[in-house]
DNA sequence: ACCACTACCTGAAGGC
DNA sequence: TGCCTTCAGGTAGTGG
């Protein structure tokens, strides 16, 4: 499910509803996420208070107390759900790891490929580097010439470069398909012979995406992935995605968009207006 | 060092 | 209905 505008959502989330309150009690149902869960997850954590919550690249960073981060991403199929004290939480069989607050709230983490991880770091976890060697967050400070530099020796095809978080953190199969569309920018190139034109309209269009899918509330496509259930519709905005055999949206092309697999992973372009 | 490929895991969808 | 194959929004490890 998540890219770096459904993180944001979720974070958002999360935010709005445990941010300042104190953990009174934590369920861990599965340890073997795909980073093992610390055997003293509940103990480390109960009895603290979430400070704050921020996203880096495809990560939330839950602030508990002063010494401590929740380190949780979503992998492929991982879906956060938050109920209030009126709720009653509905367990689902995929249930890792659920917080109780002490207000009556209550969130789940569920993943059913388990290819998502929840682990516990010191707060100068920015150090370790798993952080160290993300690159830059692209509605904040990427620039054409950062990306201009990062690819300039890379022979991959733009497409698979743009998926590497090292290049830059939180794009996603979908959104780097849209944003090569928006660009005019074959998928198939080279990294390295993009010019800083190029380089230009890729984080322009980036930005314009990424805020235009958060606007939307996010892309939903299996299922619901909302705390609250709801779902978000920028799915309905997706130029190529998912839309092989179907017709250019710009009025002025009749090609049929393309897929193709680049790296293992589907590639959805147009051939005319991407060269 | 780089890049493509594979493994990790479950579930949904499509073909027969 | 059911069985089989393929595919899925990510990342990390390997092997060429």
């Amino acid at each position: 499910m998540p890219e770096l505008p459904e993180v944001e959502i979720v974070c958002r989330g999360m935010d709005k509803a445990v941010t300042g309150k104190e953990v009174s009690s934590v369920k861990v149902n599965r340890y073997d996420l795909r980073v093992e869960v610390p055997e003293d997850f509940g103990q480390r954590v109960t009895g603290k208070v979430i400070k704050s919550l921020s996203r880096r690249g495809k990560y939330i960073i839950i602030n508990i107390d002063d010494d401590l981060v929740g380190v949780l991403h979503l992998g492929m199929s991982g879906r956060v759900r938050i109920f209030s004290p009126s709720d009653e939480y509905d367990p689902q069989k995929h249930d890792h790891i659920i917080f109780n607050m002490d207000d009556g709230t209550c969130f789940a983490f569920e993943d059913p490929r388990r290819f998502g991880m929840f682990y516990l770091a010191a707060n100068d976890w920015e150090e370790g580097k798993r952080f160290s060697s993300m690159g830059p967050e692209p509605l904040d400070d990427w620039t054409a010439n950062d990306l201009m530099q990062s690819i300039s020796n890379k022979k991959s095809p733009i497409k698979s470069a743009l998926l590497d978080q090292r290049v830059v953190a939180g794009l996603g199969n979908i959104y780097v398909c849209e944003v090569l569309f928006r660009s005019h920018i074959s998928p198939i190139s080279q990294a390295k012979d993009l010019d800083m034109k190029a380089c230009e309209r890729i984080v322009k269009h980036s930005r314009d995406v990424l805020n235009e899918a958060i606007a939307a509330g996010g892309s939903t496509l299996k299922d619901y992935q909302h705390t609250d259930g709801s779902l978000g519709y920028f799915q309905h905005g997706f130029s190529v995605y998912d839309r092989e055999g179907i017709e250019c949206s710009n009025d002025s092309c009749s090609s049929e968009i393309l897929r193709i697999v680049q790296s293992g992973r589907s590639t959805f372009y147009c051939p005319s207006c991407q060269k």
